[in-house]
DNA sequence: AGATAGAATGAACACGTTTTCACTTTTCGT
DNA sequence: ACGAAAAGTGAAAACGTGTTCATTCTATCT
C-alpha cells in the first residue's frame, strides 16, 4: 500500500490516486470529466479513493490546458454603494452553483482607471466580465479582453451604436428604464406635482445620463416643464447638500426625482431635519433602484425597481451560453422596470 | 520582421516575444521577474516589444510552476450587509495595490453549509483565506486548506485556544471589544439607565456570543443587572419584531444594546413609527460596527466602531508577511474599539 | 596582461493536467 | 460462434511559464 509518490506542496495529485488505485493517471483525469469514457466501477474506485486522499484536479494545471479557469471578473466603483452589493451578493451565488467564482476588481468612484483596471484583471484570464465601467472604447475592451467575454450591462458601448456592430463578443443586457419612470411621474402628475428637480448621480455615467434623459422625455411627453437638475454623485452625502441648496440658495420644487435610492436618502434627511419640511406633504420623493433600505419604516420610499434576481439570472444565462457556444452572434436581453409605491409620493398640503 | 509563431487562442506567448526581439524564451522570463539578472537594455527591449504585443506572462503557467495564484479567497455570508461589503471594499483597494485579487464566495446566513464552500474554494487554489464562518473545526480547516493560508478573523478557532496551538499556518486578528462596550455602558449609566436590553445577532455565531458576553461582564462590573436579551439575526427585520415584542409583551427596557448597527436601525424605527417612543428621551440605543449609515440624519446613531482601514491594513500585512515567510510563528494582533457618540444616547424624560 | 570574480545567457527539466491517437478488450447482432 | 462495432485503455504530446545548471561574456583587480 505504499504511495509511490511524495506530496506534492501539500496536496495529492493525479499521479499519487493512480498509483494508489492501481490505474493509469489518464484513468485519474477521466474520472473527473463526465463526458469521456471510463467503466463505472473503475470511475467510482477512483473518486473515493480521491475523496480519502483529499485530491481535487489542479485548477491551474486545468486552466493551463483548456484555457477555462472558471473566474469571472466583475469590476463595481463601489463595493458598499447598495445597490451593486446586492448585485455582487447574488451574482456571486448564482456563480458558485454554476462551477464558477467571482473575482472582484474596485475602479474609481470616477471612472479614471478604467483602462489600466481592466489589463490588470486580464491578466487573471477570467473566462467572463461584468464591468460597470464608463470611458473605455469597444474596441480597448476587445483589445483588452483577449478571448474572455464581457458582457456590458444597462448602457451602449460608445463606439458601438448596437450589440451586434461590437462584434460576437458582446452581449449584452438592456435595462428599460422609460416604463417605470413614466408610471412615477404619472402619479407625481396625478397629485398635482409641476415642479420636479431632478437629483443627479455621477455627472457622465451612463446611468445617470440614462436616467436623466428618460425623465426629460417622459415629462416631455407629458407636457410639463424640463427638470430642474441639481448635482449629487449617488451617495448621500452630496444629495444632503444639493438638496439644501435647492430650497435655501434655489427656487424648491415640488418632487425630487433621484438618481438613485441612496441619494434619495439623503434628500429626504435634508428636508425633514434641515429644512423642516414634510415628505410628502410639502415634498414628494422618488427614488430608483429599491435596494432593501428602502423599505425601512424611517424613509418608507416610492421608487423604480428592476427586479434584480431576474436580472442575475440573465446574466448569468448569457455567460454560460457564450462559453459553450464562443461564435453564437450578440444577443440583446431587455429588462423592464416597474414602480413600487410606498408612502413619499403624496397629495400637497 | 515575420514573427514565427501564430496566436495562441488570441494572446501573446512569451516565445513570440523572444522571436520578436531577437532573445530567447527565458530572457522573456526574466524581464518579468524583478530579481533576476539581465542586462538592462535588453529588458527594456523586452518590455517594449511585450507592450507592442500586449504580452502578460500568463497566470495559470505561472501558477503551474510557482504554486502562487495571487489569489485570496474571501468567504461571507452576505454581502449585502453593510459592514462587511465595507470590509470587502476596503480590502479589494488594498489586495489590487499589491498585485492580488479577491476572490469573493458566499456562505450560508446560517453558516451552515461551511465545510463545502471551503473545499469548493479551495479547488481554486487562493494563496490566502479570510473567512467569516462559524461551525468549522481548526483541523477541518488544516485539512482543507493545505498549504493555503487562512487568517481567522475575530474569534478564536474551536479546537485552538490560541493561534499558537493551532498550528503556524493560522495568524489572528483580535477585536478587542472591552473598551468600546464599556464606554457606551459608562455613558449610559451616567444617564440614568438601568434596564439594557441586549438585540442579539444570530445566536451561535462568535461575533454575537462575543458581544453579549462582553456586555454581561462588563454590566457585571458596572454593578447592573444582567441585559434581557432579545432574539436578532444581524438583519433590519427581525430586529424591528423583536424590539416590538420587547415592548408590547415584554417588560421594555430603559435602552436597547444592539449587536449591530442594522439591528440598531431596526430597533429606532420600532420604537419611533410603531411604538411611538422617542429616542433618546424615552429609549437609548446604542449600535455595533459604525457602519456609513450610522451618520444619516434618520438615525444619527450612537455606536462602537472599530476602524476598518486599520483592520484591513493589519490583514494585508499578515497576508503578505506570510506568503513571504510561510514558516514564520504565528502572529496575533489585536485591534481596539471605542465608542462613537451621536445621538440617541441621552437624559430620560 | 593575466587571472578571476561576477554577471549574463540558453538548454533542459519541472509543474499537473487534458487531449489525441493508436491499441486492446468487451458488447452486440445475426 | 463469428465478425463488426463500440467502449475502454495507456503512451506521448501538448499548455506557457519559472528554475536550475553549466557555460560564455564582461569588467575589475593585481
Amino acid at each position: 500500500m505504499a504511495d509511490g509518490a511524495e506530496l506534492s506542496r501539500g496536496r495529492a495529485t493525479a499521479e499519487m490516486v493512480a498509483a494508489r488505485a492501481n490505474v493509469s493517471r489518464v484513468a485519474v483525469s477521466r474520472a473527473f470529466n463526465p463526458h469521456t469514457s471510463l467503466k463505472p466501477e473503475k470511475r467510482e474506485l477512483i473518486l473515493r479513493i480521491a475523496q480519502e486522499l483529499n485530491y481535487t484536479p489542479d485548477r491551474a494545471a486545468r486552466a493551463l490546458v483548456s484555457g477555462r479557469t472558471h473566474l469571472v471578473g466583475v469590476i463595481v466603483p463601489d463595493v458598499c454603494s447598495n445597490w451593486e452589493s446586492q448585485e455582487i451578493d447574488a451574482l456571486t451565488t448564482a456563480l458558485q452553483a454554476e462551477g464558477f467564482a467571482t473575482l472582484l476588481f474596485k475602479t474609481r468612484t470616477d471612472y479614471s482607471m478604467d483602462e489600466q483596471l481592466l489589463a490588470y484583471m486580464r491578466g487573471f484570464n477570467p473566462d467572463s466580465v461584468i464591468a460597470f465601467v464608463e470611458n473605455v472604447k469597444a474596441r480597448t475592451l476587445a483589445k483588452f479582453l483577449g478571448r474572455a467575454v464581457p458582457i456590458y450591462v444597462d448602457y451602449p458601448l460608445p463606439g458601438a451604436t448596437s450589440a451586434r456592430e461590437a462584434g460576437p463578443l458582446f452581449d449584452r443586457l438592456n435595462i428599460l428604464q422609460r416604463d417605470g419612470i413614466d408610471q412615477a411621474v404619472a402619479l407625481l402628475q396625478g397629485y398635482g406635482v409641476r415642479r420636479i428637480a431632478y437629483l443627479a448621480g455621477v455627472e457622465k455615467s451612463r446611468a445617470n445620463v440614462a436616467r436623466e434623459n428618460t425623465l426629460r422625455q417622459v415629462m416631455a411627453a407629458r407636457g410639463m416643464e424640463p427638470p430642474t437638475v441639481i448635482a449629487g454623485d449617488f451617495g448621500y452625502d452630496a444629495a444632503y447638500q444639493s438638496t439644501v441648496n435647492l430650497f435655501r440658495v434655489g427656487e424648491g420644487a415640488d418632487a425630487i426625482f433621484a438618481a438613485n435610492d441612496v441619494s434619495a436618502f439623503g434628500a429626504m434627511d435634508a428636508l425633514r431635519h434641515e429644512l423642516k419640511l414634510r415628505v410628502p406633504e410639502d415634498v414628494s420623493v422618488v427614488g430608483f433602484d429599491d435596494i432593501a433600505q428602502a423599505h425601512w419604516k424611517s424613509y418608507n420610499l416610492t421608487t423604480v425597481k428592476f427586479d434584480l434576481d431576474e436580472r442575475v439570472q440573465a446574466l448569468v444565462r448569457l455567460i454560460l451560453r457564450r462559453l459553450n457556444n464562443p461564435d453564437a452572434p450578440a444577443l440583446e436581453e431587455t429588462l423592464d422596470t416597474r414602480l413600487v409605491v410606498r408612502g413619499t409620493v403624496g397629495a400637497r398640503r
